[in-house]
DNA sequence: ACAAATTTTTAGAATCACCTAAAAATAACC
DNA sequence: GGTTATTTTTAGGTGATTCTAAAAATTTGT
């Protein structure tokens, strides 16, 4: 598989897991930065080599096979994001480029020894889970911040937008994963909320707020 | 740069430390395991792009820019190959493929952190130097054991065919960096010779010594 | 349901990196 | 020094990946 192969795999992966039904040609150029008949042409080459369902005019999906290559650059593209926090004291909004790369090293022996090193970890920096060897993969118990009610409490796990200005600002904002956040209130004009965070108060935007995950702590 | 021309200009430059004279377009092709028609090819644009001096017939030679890429790309394989064998417990003849991929990433950032994760090694895991930063690059001093003459010791500092054939076969046989080796005697039929090695006796072939550096100790 | 708007595909071209086969230049040999 | 042999280059072609511009299919709006 070449390295363009496994970048549409990944963006059909990652679109198929948000948007709602089939995948659009359209779609996967605006995520990709590229034009819909760059597009149009790789999905025919895709799909002679199986890796996706393709029709004309008809959308895409991944096979059994796609899915599983594209979980195994996944996987590799957010161990190495762990390598990089854990090991080169990168910050969390440094290493999405940098894993771009890295994930196409192809060596099963290297991925492996590397998930070793770093001790199997199952989330990368940004709270996104890491699939397993063998293609397991399930999404984490989150919701996002803007869902929560006045009162609820949880552990921030994750960021939806994972762009570095906005990973800037949260850093900026002493706002990490793992830390407790609890809903004090919602102002109704613009749909801010004031939450508690780390002792301090904060008040976010919408716009803040729908793009942070929160892992719901059980109220009694 | 492409990851093809990175290729181009290490192999040049490898070439030109060793043989003797010009680079002839043939020896390149052998190197690389391609044909003469492509080497022509990539000289003319590698010499579009001033990164080498190219006159038809002529041979090629590196420029500055040139050699100060192919030392940036020798650099990044070898640190790779140390972080390989000291953090990921790989051998020293299972490194250089891998390496080959991992030399092609491009964040100056992740190889200075690599560099210091490290601890600023001098030598890769086959004895080879590691260029510096800026370009800084100098071959140690050694001497092929079978050159050395008997009664000569000096310590295991290298290797010249670094295949894993040959890595493999030193293994076995206890040979590794940092040994000390003393020649006991030669064979004048075969040119085979027989050393101490670790408290151990053994009688390497020609083959064997021709392929093996030693820093030679000074004798009084 | 039909015209307009949008989406998607085709057609044709460019670039990179490789190839084969043939021509041109250089080197080697008597 | 001229003929061979070798090396190197050109010419032309292939596949991968992208693009632009135009055509075709689908969706939308009324």
């Amino acid at each position: 598989m070449t390295h363009s192969e496994e970048n549409y795999l990944k963006a059909i992966f990652h679109l198929s897991r948000q948007g709602t039904g089939t995948i659009s040609t359209n779609a996967i150029a605006e995520q990709m930065d590229t034009k819909p008949s760059s597009v149009t042409d790789m999905l025919k080459r895709l799909s002679d080599k199986d890796l996706v369902n393709y029709k004309k005019y008809q959308g895409v999906s991944l096979t059994e096979t796609g899915r599983y290559s594209a979980l195994a650059i996944i996987r590799k593209h957010r161990l190495w994001e762990v390598f990089l926090v854990e090991k080169l004291d990168f910050t969390w909004d440094e290493v999405h480029e940098i894993a771009e790369q890295l994930e196409h090293i192809n060596s099963e022996k290297l991925i492996d020894r590397l998930d070793t090193l770093l001790g199997h970890p199952k989330f990368d920096p940004h709270g996104d889970p890491i699939p397993g060897k063998n293609g397991e993969f399930k999404e984490r118990d989150k919701e996002l911040l803007s869902k929560m009610p006045v009162g609820g409490k949880g552990v921030c796990v994750g960021v939806k937008d994972s762009s570095a200005t906005f990973l800037k600002f949260l850093d900026k904002n002493q706002i990490a994963l793992g830390q407790q956040i609890e809903v004090l209130d919602k102002e109704e004009f613009d749909n801010s909320m004031h939450i508690r965070i780390g002792g301090e108060q904060l008040l976010v935007s919408h716009q803040i707020a729908s793009n942070l995950y929160l892992k719901p702590s059980e109220e009694s």
